[in-house]
DNA sequence: CGTCTTTGACCTGCGC
DNA sequence: GCGCAGGTCAAAGACG
């Protein structure tokens, strides 16, 4: 299979210097087969499932962001494919599967796992989030002759998993699927099982793939409801920089609306540091501890763990793709459109 | 000893 | 029904 550029369904920034970190987030129904982001959202544009799908976003509402967002990630999931797989869906199968886009994930969105995709450029695979992951399993899937590795979050009565797994188009990326919710705090002493994660001494794609990870967290919810009203007061967290790392160089604002299945992507720079900024400047406030977050982008993104911030210090670009932060400033840099003629 | 990784086997869904 | 592929389980071993 030819290997697309990683361009479509997942964004990516390409300057030089920067690394780049994509976002996808999504939520799908159980089961239900997937087209590549690309051909999802292509088609999407064109049928009539986009009617309902705008009324629901006209009222803006939770179910919008969780149907929209569930245009696949599969294609991002699998390295291999990377949305190429657009060319080879067949037309009735990808109607079918966005037939089932609007109802069924209105219909099931109760018992549906949230997922997000994150794709990093990252020497590593195993990053730290802040979570405490317990590897499961490992397999090689097709297409990607690098091995996909299953994890668990290591909470109690957390059911929230990840795969990760090197792109196959580019062994500089490492794809980390989350699904599901943490229904807990980032584990105050956090040992990650992911090692690599004292914090100063990150290598610099480390450094952003935390980044991401955190970002990606908690941007998913079994229910959009229940995620978009945890992720206000998430951003509304202190950040405690203890290594100065990152903090003042977030463009903007998180506003307390994340929407996933935004139509834009957000490219976000991380210019070199400024530690004279204050937190507040990203909107933050005082009301979340700052344990279990200092020293660490996490402030950035909800829930962003405190061993995330790692070097960040050199320039970075994020690619929020679906996730949509109203930013009081403009984001640095433009607003790429993610769907095209898609507004939600 | 507790935690985590490794890894082969098993389960499940899907397409033919 | 069969085979394939993705996902999960669980025993064994490594490590601190």
């Amino acid at each position: 299979m030819p290997e697309m550029g990683e361009g479509e369904s997942v964004q990516k920034n390409t300057k030089s210097g920067f690394k780049d970190i994509k976002v996808q987030s999504d939520w799908r129904t159980d089961g239900l087969q997937r087209t590549s982001s690309t051909s999802a959202v292509t088609e999407l544009s064109s049928t009539t499932q986009i009617k309902s799908l705008e009324t629901y976003e006209s009222t803006k509402t939770p179910e919008l962001s969780s149907t929209l967002a569930s245009h696949d990630d599969d294609g991002v999931t699998q390295g291999s494919s990377f949305g190429a797989d657009a060319d080879d869906e067949s037309e009735s199968k990808r109607r079918k599967i966005e037939s089932c886009l609007v109802e069924t994930n209105m219909a099931s969105r109760a018992i549906r796992e949230p997922r997000v995709v994150v794709q990093i450029e990252s020497e590593v695979d195993i990053l730290d989030d802040g979570y405490r992951w317990r590897k499961y399993g490992q397999k090689v899937v097709k297409g990607n002759p690098n091995p996909r590795s299953y994890y668990k979050c290591t909470s109690a009565g957390c059911s929230v998993r990840k795969h990760v797994e090197r792109a196959s188009h580019d062994l500089k990326y490492v794809i980390i699927t989350y699904e599901g919710k943490h229904n807990h705090e980032v584990p105050a002493a956090r040992n990650s099982s992911h090692g690599n994660s004292t914090g100063s001494n990150f290598s610099e794609t480390t450094g952003n793939a935390q980044l991401a990870l955190a970002v990606a967290r908690n941007t998913n919810a079994p229910n959009p409801e229940a995620q978009i009203q945890e992720l206000a007061p998430s951003f509304d967290r202190k950040p405690v920089f203890n290594n100065d790392y990152l903090r003042s160089n977030f463009p903007g604002n998180f506003s307390n609306e994340m929407n996933l299945g935004s139509s834009f992507v957000y490219p976000m720079r991380f210019p070199p540091i400024q530690n004279t900024m204050p937190c507040d400047s990203f909107g933050f406030s005082n009301h979340q501890p700052a344990a279990g977050h200092s020293g660490s982008v996490a402030s950035l993104v909800p829930d962003f763990p405190r061993s995330l911030s790692p070097c960040l210090q050199t320039a970075a670009n994020l690619s929020l793709a679906r996730v949509d932060f109203s930013c009081d400033g403009k984001p640095v840099g433009q607003v790429q459109t993610f769907l095209q003629g898609q507004q939600w």
